[in-house]
DNA sequence: GTAGGATTTGAGCAATATGGTCAAATCTCT
DNA sequence: AGAGATTTGACCATATTGCTCAAATCCTAC
C-alpha cells in the first residue's frame, strides 16, 4: 500500500492523499513554479531521486495541472466552493480583512461596489466545513451580514490565454 | 529605446507593453511553467540566447509573478475587475456557455445556487471596454438579466498555500 | 538616408541539472 | 519476523543553463 498519493473513490471523482513530502515538493512549486528538482529535494528534505519520482507522480496525478502552479484542490477533497458577499462596518474592514486572511479556507478577497463590501472566495472539504468557517467569518467584529452562494459547477477555470491572445493581435 | 517591454506611466501603476515575442513566451510558461529555454525559443522563434534575456526581463518586470504561471494583468493595462451574475434562461445554459467561453475578456464562469445562474469574472482595459463586453453579452440568447459588481480593490490575491499547509496539519 | 544605440544572433565553453539504472537500506503493514 | 514498496546514494551519459563575445540586424531620430 502506498502511504503518499493514495487514490480514494470517495468523493464524486478520484480523490488524493498527500503525505508531507508532497505538500512540501508543491508548495515549493507554488512559490516557483521554475524550481529545479535538487532545490524541491533539498526542500522536502529527501533524496534527489525520490523528489524527481514524487514529481512525476504529482504530474501524473494531475494535481499540478500540466506540471505548474495551479494546484487542483478538488481532487485533495475540496469539493466545496463557494462565493461570500459580506456587509462590513467600513470603519473595521481592515480589521475584518485581516481576520479573513488567516482563514486557509479564504482563497481570495476583494473590495467591491454595490450593496456588500467584500467578496470572498471561501473553498471546503463539505457543507459542514463550510458552515464552520462560515460561522468563523460571522464571529468576525465588523461583519454585519454575508450571503454566501454556492458555485455549483465550474464551466471555466481561470484562464488568461484568450486575452493574452486577443492582445497580441488588436494592441500591436 | 525598447520595443518590447516598454513602461508606461499612464495607468495608476506601472504598465508595460509586450510583443509578439513576450506574448508567445507568456502564453507557453502558461501552458507549463517548467518547459525549458530552448523549447521556449523555438516556440516564440526566436534564438535561445534572445528567449533567455526575455525570461529574464519578464521575471524581473514582474509580469510572471514569480518565475511561473501566475500573470499579473493589471500591468498589461486590465484594470478594470467585476463580477457579472447571469440569469439564463435554463434551456440555453449550455449554449451561453459557450458564448460567453468565447469571449477573451471572461476569465472564468461558475453555475451557482441563489437567484442568478452564472457567476462570472470579467476583466477589462477601462470601464467603456467593460461596456462593450457587457452589451456583447447580454446580446446573448437566453440571457434574460445580469448584474455586475465592480472590484474595486483586491485584498488577497487567489492563494492556496495555507490551505494547503493546514491540510498538512490536520489531516494527518 | 544615415548614424547611433539597442537587440538579436550564433558560436563556443564551463558548470550544472536531468533522467536513468542499480543494489542496499529502510519503512509499513500484516 | 517477513513481504512488498519506497527511499537512498552512487554512478553515468546526455541535455540544459548561464555566460561571454563579435558580428549582424533592427529601430529611431535626425
Amino acid at each position: 500500500m502506498v502511504k503518499s498519493l493514495a487514490f480514494d473513490g470517495i468523493g464524486s471523482a478520484q480523490m488524493v492523499r498527500l503525505d508531507e513530502v508532497d505538500l512540501k515538493i508543491l508548495l515549493a512549486l507554488i512559490r516557483d513554479p521554475r524550481i529545479q528538482v535538487s532545490e524541491l529535494a533539498d526542500e522536502a528534505g529527501v533524496a534527489r531521486n525520490t523528489a524527481q519520482s514524487r514529481l512525476r507522480r504529482l504530474q501524473r496525478a494531475e494535481i499540478l495541472r500540466e506540471g505548474g502552479r495551479d494546484i487542483d484542490l478538488g481532487l485533495l477533497g475540496y469539493d466545496v466552493l463557494a462565493f461570500v458577499t459580506l456587509e462590513v462596518n467600513h470603519r473595521e474592514l481592515d480589521a475584518v480583512v485581516t481576520s479573513l486572511r488567516q482563514i486557509p479556507n479564504v482563497l481570495e478577497i476583494h473590495e467591491t461596489s454595490g450593496r456588500g463590501d467584500l467578496w470572498v472566495r471561501l473553498i471546503a472539504t463539505d457543507t459542514h466545513q463550510l458552515q464552520l468557517v462560515l460561522r468563523q467569518i460571522l464571529r468576525i467584529k465588523g461583519v454585519t451580514r454575508s450571503e454566501t452562494t454556492f458555485a455549483l459547477h465550474s464551466h471555466l477555470a481561470y484562464r488568461a490565454s484568450p486575452l493574452l491572445e486577443h492582445y497580441a493581435e488588436h494592441d500591436h
